[in-house]
DNA sequence: GATGAATGAGAATTCATTCAT
DNA sequence: GATGAATGAATTCTCATTCAT
């Protein structure tokens, strides 16, 4: 009626508020998971009503994946960039395996219900976010690639399944962590898994030196200790002989 | 009316319904998984009312739970009568790891249940099921301290680090599969994972000696023979010309 | 298929709607009592579907509680107007008892209603319902007041206990009344539990003086009043004979 | 299978059966009300199953009703002795007031349960409790024609509104000890409840003695004391003459 | 007399989504 | 672009009561 008091309604340019509802599901999403988020306390965190939300998003889950794409394009940034500082291709990988785990120690709620709700939803092969996880894993691959051609690594390494040991122990290994429970300590486990990754479990057998090149070596070293002492004694002949 | 009419019931013993339930939960939570699996459904399927499952379980999810352990109950029967059949360190690894393989190729179905609303479950962490869990990775625990002991491993092995690296591994490898993706070739990833387990993924030399080295020091082998002859040589002419 | 088929969707301004369902909710309540009404029912009756009530109230019970508070609001409203009409301390509290008399006679389902579930509920200790109570019966502690003030009654009166039996006797004597067997006379019990709070049930003597002492008094008065006029007599009979 | 397995059954006699379950369902019904106690705990309880129950009791409402007769003719034990005991007409209405807050103070659990569920029920007019209820409140209504018939109280008393007060003061008054919130002390309020029956809150004006008797008699004095003088004078008079 | 497995009809409540304004 | 009132289907869980054994 009086226009005086009419609510104040807000209008804000399209990307911004879409940023501001991603903001407000990011923040309620990591504090409940997506089950127990409603669209409602979405929509209130954002200062809007819930039908706006679906102006930008066509449904829950729709929001969901836009916030986890916002956020693996956080992962994404500056990762090639920063990768190509480390030299060596151990290091490299080990950097790989370190990046990840410091990332989840940083955003243990998101990963959460990454792992919970993404990885494991019926939607996510071949969909944009698997698409994204492609992307970040690529640089594991280009690493093991790399160790490949430099001879580092056997050339029939089959790399998927160094990937899925690296991701797949790593988030088998913090689960602990993101339900809350324990810490992790992102250095050492990344040197612990890299050694593994490298060296595997077994004891270092020296298979590789031919025993060959070991007898001929030690063979002649005793014909030239035998030589010399015999060279030693014809010295020793001559100088006494004179 | 007609008292003909009046629905049979049907008296079982406790524990034969029990196990109906069970049963009829298990194909239920295997086809719809947890969240869309209903209560009316279960007992249809079990020929009961609904009512009837809440005088066996208190809940939806104390059913799951039951259901879940179950099934782990008889993962681990006769594993260890199995398992002290495989002799041989390497063996025993590849046999826990392929056994898990070949279990979750057999029952995808309830290992995505599992994946999905056991393992990543807030109440997972010290629950029964936690425990079935822990006597099952037992087994692989075990298997690396023999290694150990025998000396095949290295004795500072971080033992929980390469469980995670075998369970985790092969829950991230088979997730396409249980989503219904692709499929599994249990005794070739046995063998790969084995393999990388054992001797990780560089190449089999152990001291980071260069392959180039291998030639300089066979020409240096050579050479020192080569000295070798000549001082014998050396040697002999001495003693002969006098 | 058909779009005119659609449902007409009602929408009303929000206080509109929450009045509507107050007043459907009144009604339900009154009819079958708290515990036999369904919200089905309630929501049928305002024309709206069941999930439209729990955007204006959070439960069953805050309905109901938001019904009686309305309903108090109504007992509240013009109370003190009209009391400040009444003169007289033992008219006003005559007024005080017949109006709260008259209401019950007035509204009987949703006193049975009170009665039985708010003010013998849990938390209704402290509850806004409670408070609404006080404020309600603040007039009769207040007339008492006046009436101490006035040296009408005597100063040490027990205000609360004689505020319980204001309200406690008359949901005692209603009660058959709200159970819908029989009838009750406000005017007719208002004056005889206003004497009775007044003089109570002792016979009106300000002191125990047995009835029969007023004869014996009047008796020895009238001797007194005899001797009097003898000894006048006398006293008269002296001065006239010397 | 095995009858040495087979559960060992109690077979008691019928009151002593009965008993137990009375026993349990007080207990139960005290702890948890009527609404919140299920037949299954009272069956615990009692150590029996629910089905026996029935055996004994129509059904759940019908277990309340016996459990509070019980517990009613409990009250009524000795109560004619007791008040026998006691004389004078206001010692025996204290009496009966006092009993009845003692009795409220020892079980508040009870009176809460009957006070909610019974005297406010739809059946309870005209039922048994109602008519071992009316046995209790007789005592009073006695007391009370007693106190007429002696001529202490005033013979138009309306006992069932007298009963009421009473009764219905007491209820109201407690009502926050039922509650859990704050003691009750029985003495106190006694005293003071049975001051208020009696004498009611006005103060105590002394209208009884009819004002021509004083008038009269104060007339009267004056008289004598006017005729006694005259006397004095004659007698005065006498002696001074002769 | 006692058992105890089974019933079965509800009842409250939730919340993503729509769409007239 | 934003509102926000309304939808409405779907679901879990309860528990007094029955009755074949």
């Amino acid at each position: 009626m009086n226009p005086q008091v009419r609510r104040v309604v807000n209008r804000l340019p399209r990307h911004r508020r879409e940023r501001d509802i991603l903001d407000a599901a990011t923040a309620i999403f990591s504090d409940q998971g997506y089950e127990f988020a409603s669209m409602a306390e979405i929509a209130a965190r954002a200062g809007i009503v819930e039908g706006t939300i679906y102006k930008y998003f066509d449904n829950k889950r729709d929001l969901l994946l836009h916030v986890m794409a916002r956020w693996y394009e956080a992962m994404l940034a500056n990762y090639s960039e920063h990768l190509s500082g480390v030299k060596g291709t151990r290091e490299r990988l080990r950097y790989v395996i370190w990046r990840h785990l410091a990332f989840i120690a940083a955003n243990p709620a998101l990963c959460r219900v990454f792992f919970r709700e993404i990885r494991t939803g019926d939607d996510y092969h071949g969909s944009p976010l698997n698409e994204l996880n492609r992307r970040y894993t690529r640089f594991i691959i280009d690493v093991l690639q790399e160790g490949i051609d430099a001879g580092e690594f056997r050339p029939d390494l089959p790399l998927p399944l160094v990937r899925d040991i690296v991701y797949g122990t790593i988030e088998h290994h913090v689960w602990c962590f993101l339900s809350g429970k324990g810490e992790i300590a992102p250095d050492a486990i990344a040197n612990s898994l890299c050694d593994l990754v490298f060296h595997g479990i077994a004891n270092a057998v020296p298979v590789a030196t031919p025993p060959a090149l070991d007898d001929r070596l030690l063979a002649a070293v005793s014909r030239i200790e035998a030589a010399a002492h015999a060279l030693e004694q014809q010295a020793a002949g001559r100088e006494a002989r004179p």
